[in-house]
DNA sequence: CGTTAGTTTGATGGTCCTCAAGCACTGTGG
DNA sequence: CCACAGTGCTTGAGGACCATCAAACTAACG
């Protein structure tokens, strides 16, 4: 490979906005601060000030809230190229907690050093604004998942979701990915029992639609899929270039 | 009365932050272009390009999402003194419809009146964003009622929920408050049917905690209420004061 | 005074939860 | 090398919660 390694969210913005070679420049010059965390550690704690953002370079990373009851709702997941607390920095709240899902790599970025860099490029604030607007429509799209979908459904729609932005930072396909989460990760996210994942999953294997085993999410048909989700992926596309 | 007549917002943002004298001018100037619609017809459409934002100065708006098999999701309401499709301004998505529940009043905000203002007054820009990341977080927080609270204290964390922002701007209290929703509504932003909505408040009325009924939401016993909803209100307060 | 929008209540059934138990695999210590 | 505990997956049985269908009732409105 000749060209230069790019960092996961460099491609993810670069597949929406064409950056120049200073805004490329800039956007890697965020990525010094190298940090990791092992599983299951949790990065923040729900209340806690945070004062820092990060930039997922590799593994997986859930965001929750947990209840009084002992229960909890994963609110989304991050995957490389995603950012990590955005707004705790651009204000200062930390609603949620962040559980690394594996051991990963991140880049630490300080407040500064993203107001820096926003008033050095303009082009690049607004492209990573565009990125935090698209993890909110994410959000929303999980709202209305769990709000109006059943099932069998908001599981296809997940595991869609999930391919197009694993696509996007080249770590997957139409055809599957690899998927470190747990059946009790799924449930946590889309409002089911475990029990009830395990069900949902093995009737989607057997109807020829998608496989998740050891790991791997094997989408064997696609269309298919698509229809049962009801998945328009409008929201993730944000049609058309935002900044020429 | 003596002082002068302010807006919600700006009795809503005095709530967290201490305006001076320049800045509450330029808030209400922001206020100029004053516009009416009429309940029930959209105001913003799935998919459109708006570019302008809206200050809610009386009345009801719900935004909500419509799926292909014709059953829709509300995300949110807003009530005055709150925004309306500020994400859209900033960036240019708006993935969602606005629709007025009443006849309302809202003054229209032009990107470029938004920018100036920013300019103007670095905190005014701070305290907006502070609110806008307050209704993200009541998204969130939706999100996770609707993922793991059961009908009831689903029913009564929404009703919490509203006591407190209409209080904010002196549109009730902990007794109570008028709400034009009816129980499609609820029905249709708590994932419930409408049938099901009204044995939860016969079941809530019954038991003496709360009554919806005529428009008029009373609160008969908050601490049960707060208590079956394991409300905490730590999301909608942003504990502390974000400007000094 | 019929129409429409909203509320109320009953009956029935499906989706999904809970409880319970067994299985496969991995790592750990005796 | 084997017992064992831990984690995650799988399947069954029974039941709760909430959806759907159906119908009656009220109030507002032209």
């Amino acid at each position: 490979m000749t060209s230069v390694e790019h960092s996961p969210l460099t491609r993810k913005l670069s597949a929406f906005v064409a950056l120049s070679d200073v805004e490329l420049a800039v956007l890697e010059r965020l990525h010094q601060r190298r940090r990791s965390f092992v599983a299951g550690r949790d990065m923040v704690h729900q209340g806690q000030t945070a004062q820092a953002a990060y930039i997922l370079s590799a593994g997986w990373v859930c965001s929750y809230k947990l209840q009084a009851d002992g229960t909890r709702q994963i609110v989304d997941f991050q995957v490389p190229g995603d950012f990590l607390g955005l707004r705790s920095v651009l204000l200062r709240t930390s609603d949620h907690s962040f559980e690394p899902i594996v051991d990963i790599e991140a880049a630490e970025v300080l407040s500064s050093d993203l107001l820096e860099a926003f008033a050095q490029t303009p082009r690049l604030a607004t492209a990573i604004l565009w990125a935090a607007s698209r993890d909110e429509a994410m959000v929303v799209e999980h709202l209305v998942g769990i709000g109006r979908r059943d099932a069998d459904a908001r599981m296809a729609h997940f595991l869609l979701e999930l391919a197009s932005r694993l696509a996007l930072v080249g770590m997957g396909s139409r055809e599957g990915y690899d998927c470190p989460l747990t059946q009790y990760h799924l449930a946590d996210a889309l409002g089911l029992s475990a029990v009830h994942v395990n069900r949902v999953l093995r009737q989607l294997r057997e109807s020829g639609s998608v496989t998740f085993r050891d790991g791997h999410v094997t989408i064997h048909d696609h269309d298919r899929l698509v229809d049962l989700a009801e998945f328009d992926p409008a929201y993730l596309d944000q049609i058309g270039p935002l900044l020429k």
